[in-house]
DNA sequence: ACCTGAACACCGTTCAAGT
DNA sequence: ACCTGAACACCGTTCAAGT
């Protein structure tokens, strides 16, 4: 007994997000993650329950990277930043990405992120409710752009229309949020 | 030679469809397509080039089944009518429904939705290439949320919370597309 | 022309066995 | 306690062979 451990957990989510990172989600094989830590495939069930949860580590690996909004900042700019960010985190992880919006929202990663922009929401000037939903609006509206752009669903366009379109996104939402606003993006 | 084909590609991605309606992306392999229409599955590639294909082929399928609005009705009804049509298409098919948002939209049925939703917001008062943006933003809000929904990211809301969402989101929609609404949502 | 049998390389996963 | 070898059931895909 107390063999010391090779691998760990944090371990083999790193370099599964490092292999679907270079080759794709297709050769995120357990094999592969195993390979690159120096091991056999049977290793990692002692770190991970099976592949799904390996793929809920790595999006909730993923989530960690959005950043905590500086609180100093007025809401707008929290809410810009956030979504850069989460537009970043896309960018730098396309294949594993898409699985945000294939997995539910309830960990603790996705909750510190909503609770920052719900934060952002009710210094806007909107009550729970209108907040809770606003939040789920735009968290679909900034995830699904970012996956698609990840995805590759907009290759077609050059990357400074793409830009364009992100920055159009954020002022409908800013405009949407604002007390100043139209009646119905507040309804 | 001469022999009657038994299959037809159009079988071959009904058949898959339902499987992966009745028991999931995961349970959608090339066997069990093929047991579903009494053959084996090295038939299938006469019919499909590769699994890949069979997958393109259901997102092509899906689209399909967006049915155009009636051009007799005033655009923002048309427009409702289409995202309500696509979210109800999600439901139907939440195991497929995702790949939507995967795979590039050049193809036929993809450039015939993107048109419908063109018009509308042209006749909207938009010029080409705010129609274009819009259309882009519009499209990724609506298959993101009915994504997030088919692949159960808000199974933790009951449904009439979601219906409210929804109808939030094609509110939000109208208001920005609106030749009346405020400045931000139009630039 | 269309489908099948047999085969190949590869998966995820288990379990008893090694250290 | 942690990792491995061997094994199992399953995948997608190919190719020559049947009809």
């Amino acid at each position: 007994m107390g063999r010391p451990a090779q691998i760990s957990r944090p371990a083999v989510l790193t370099a599964a997000l490092a292999v679907a990172d270079e080759r794709g989600l297709d050769a995120l094989t357990m094999q592969a993650v195993a390979a690159r830590l120096g091991v056999t495939a049977m290793a990692l069930y002692r770190h991970v329950r099976d592949k799904d949860d390996l793929l809920d580590g790595l999006v909730e690996a993923l989530l960690t990277e959005f950043p905590p909004p500086d609180p100093g900042l007025p809401w707008r700019e929290r809410l810009a930043g956030t979504a850069r960010a989460i537009r970043a985190s896309a960018a730098r992880h396309p294949a594993v990405f898409p699985l945000l919006l294939r997995r539910p929202a309830g960990t603790e990663q996705a909750r510190r992120v909503r609770d920052g922009v719900l934060d952002a929401l009710r210094e806007a000037g909107l009550n729970d409710e209108r907040a809770a939903r606003a939040e789920r609006l735009i968290s679909t509206a900034v995830l699904g752009y970012a996956a698609s752009e990840a995805a590759g669903r907009f290759d077609h366009h050059p990357q400074d229309v793409r830009d364009a379109d992100f920055a159009h996104l954020l002022a409908v939402i800013g405009a949407c949020v604002d007390p100043e606003g139209s009646r119905s993006c507040r309804g």
